[in-house]
DNA sequence: TTAACTTTGCGAACATGTTCCGAAAGTAGC
DNA sequence: GCTACTTTCGGAACATGTTCGCAAAGTTAA
């Protein structure tokens, strides 16, 4: 039989560079210049071929950004889970957060339900641990993954907002809390006026985060709710 | 003094087109194919301008798109709102993911704490009774302002998720959601493994928001978490 | 050696949002 | 009528991600 795909020696003609060069210089013009300044022609001058060379290696910009973003999860180590499931819980959803902050335009990509289809094992163990919190604290499958999803809907809220907030800002327009309001329209909004803008630059994603955990597992085993 | 700036006649070359005029084509392109298909040369040739003449108009097209949206927002019947604190504020919030959810798109220009900054008034009641019904359950402000933000991240991270979601599948790339998954080393997510598709299809956001405002609530205001 | 096949490289081209700059078309003052 | 001034118009051009088609360079089979 003459199936045998390729027997020693790859056929085709030899490439000059592969996934792994081109992520290891985005990688590196990641780190000197930015994410924002990532470019696919920029990219392909500094590996050194054509701009859709590229494209024999990456699917799309969206695939090395994943690719990127696996790699970077991949390093980050995994805690010590603690032993109270609530608390495992709240460790992993914030080892997410912090790993998205990093890299805003992460969750730009990841933002999806697919999360769990999109990364690579070395990253499950986030999701993991959530439904590994739920489980142990009595939830059935389909209640732990609902908790993961309304945790994850919290999380990449939280990080899109904080990051579009920021670009704003650094783009030269924020916004502008207006003094303007009517307060006999709305007079809550109107009494806080400007001050919005000190009030949303507080971090209130762990506070937010416990309140939501505590309230999601007591939910699904009243039991723990009241003795 | 000649310091009157238009006496009567307007002065300078007369305008083609209005912002108004472009809003309602724009509008009705988007009724048309959708809000894919609407891209600044095509919306430009069925208003019968040239493309860059749009931009004496508005300033870019995520201005546009929010010009889209307020008016949208603003047609939207304000629910009267329920008497109950607490139930004002599910109302207000399920009526802002309503909203975001017929128009995808919009989170993704809003995506921001400026969501105040960002509207005009006429969706400023999704906010204003929010905070009312906040801070009649006995909120400070400030502490009106954090339950606010942690339903928009709630809500942001639901509508995003889910619009993306859709968006792959209809791309033709849906999510490969693994049966080969290590169940020695994800546990809980190879036990559910292919069944995560269908899991992710409900819609849980009524429950998840209404666990979080209680929680929210009851978090901000103990006396009323254990009477 | 020759022919078929396979994989990679790349220039040209396209669609998109956007900026630049000069032309067009009106009014105001003389 | 002529000269400023003001506002709008729009073609050319740019950067970006991406597709297309073909050339280049290797292997395999005859």
């Amino acid at each position: 039989m003459s199936r045998t795909p390729a027997p020693h020696g790859r056929t085709g003609r030899p490439p000059l560079t592969s996934r792994a060069q081109i992520l290891a210089t985005a990688r590196r013009l990641i780190d000197e210049d930015g994410w924002e300044k990532l470019t696919i022609r920029r990219l392909a001058t500094e590996v050194g071929v054509g701009a859709t060379t590229l494209y024999h290696h990456i699917q799309s910009k969206d695939d090395l950004l994943l690719h990127l973003l696996n790699h970077h999860i991949g390093q980050i180590e995994r805690p010590q889970p603690p032993s109270a499931p609530r608390d495992r819980i709240v460790t992993a959803a914030t080892a997410m957060r912090d790993a998205l902050t990093a890299w805003p335009w992460a969750a730009d990509v990841l933002s999806a339900d697919g999360f769990v289809g999109l990364l690579d094992e070395s990253a499950m163990w986030m999701v993991e641990d959530v439904l590994a919190g739920a489980a142990d604290h009595g939830c059935t499958p389909d209640q732990s993954v609902d908790v993961f999803r309304s945790i994850w809907y919290f999380t990449v809220g939280e990080v899109l907002v904080r990051a579009r907030s920021a670009r704003r800002e650094s783009e030269g327009h924020p916004f502008a809390y207006r003094d303007d309001l009517d307060p006999s329209q709305v007079p809550h909004l109107a009494a806080i006026g400007t001050r919005w803008a000190a009030l949303a630059a507080r971090d209130i994603y762990p506070e937010g985060l416990a309140t939501l955990v505590d309230a999601l597992l007591t939910r699904a085993d009243p039991r723990e709710g009241r003795p």
